[in-house]
DNA sequence: AAGATACATCGGGTTTTCCCGATAAACCAA
DNA sequence: TTGGTTTATCGGGAAAACCCGATGTATCTT
């Protein structure tokens, strides 16, 4: 994934406020009840809170995914998503010395 | 203006290299005479770089300096721009907080 | 004043993004 | 197997971004 995938995937509202819910999800997505810590938040609790249509979230966390800032974990008829960390830091290090 | 318009305007090849190219003005541009430090690089020599219309270069930079990114003085029929470091202190600040 | 140079703005064809509804696919429960 | 739930994918209309050529504006030179 190339830099400037990277910034069109963070470039809209939604996707944006997507990556900083996974941040903190048992702040912003009380409603789950299995540990997040483990796989991270299924897709309706995103669409829930995102206002959008399943389809479009679901597009939105694929986008995310293939920028490998998110990762899925699919348990049951559920997929979870949570943050990649070591992505966001290699690319905030990235941003740091190159921009 | 906003993050989202930030990551918007770095979401482009060419933009991208511009503000890059701007970080050290005396490697990419080594055809101006005019000192760089007082007020930056002229359109004509980004143009030139970029391998695009002018009309298309203006714009560009144009949008880059509505983000705040950059900065431009116009001296005779030149108009030169230089990077904002202070804005890009901040955004990174921001993107490594809040990202 | 007239022409040349540098840049900005305008109008528009083409491509990409946004976001939707409909449908498909995977899985679970009865 | 049938029906319900969750997510992914498909098709597409509307809006935005991309990038161009043409034209406008400011400045300099002669």
């Amino acid at each position: 994934m190339d830099q400037v995938d990277i910034f069109k995937a963070l470039s809209n509202k939604t996707r944006l406020l997507i990556l900083k819910w996974l941040k903190d999800p048992a702040l912003h997505f009380p409603e789950q009840e299995r540990d997040f810590s483990e796989a991270g938040v299924c897709v309706g609790q995103i669409q829930k809170k995102a206002r959008l249509t399943q389809s479009t979230v679901s597009e939105y966390l694929s986008l995310l995914q293939r920028t490998g800032l998110i990762e899925s974990t699919r348990i049951g008829q559920w997929t979870y998503y949570k943050r990649n960390e070591a992505a966001f830091q290699l690319l905030k290090e990235q941003i740091n010395k190159e921009l």
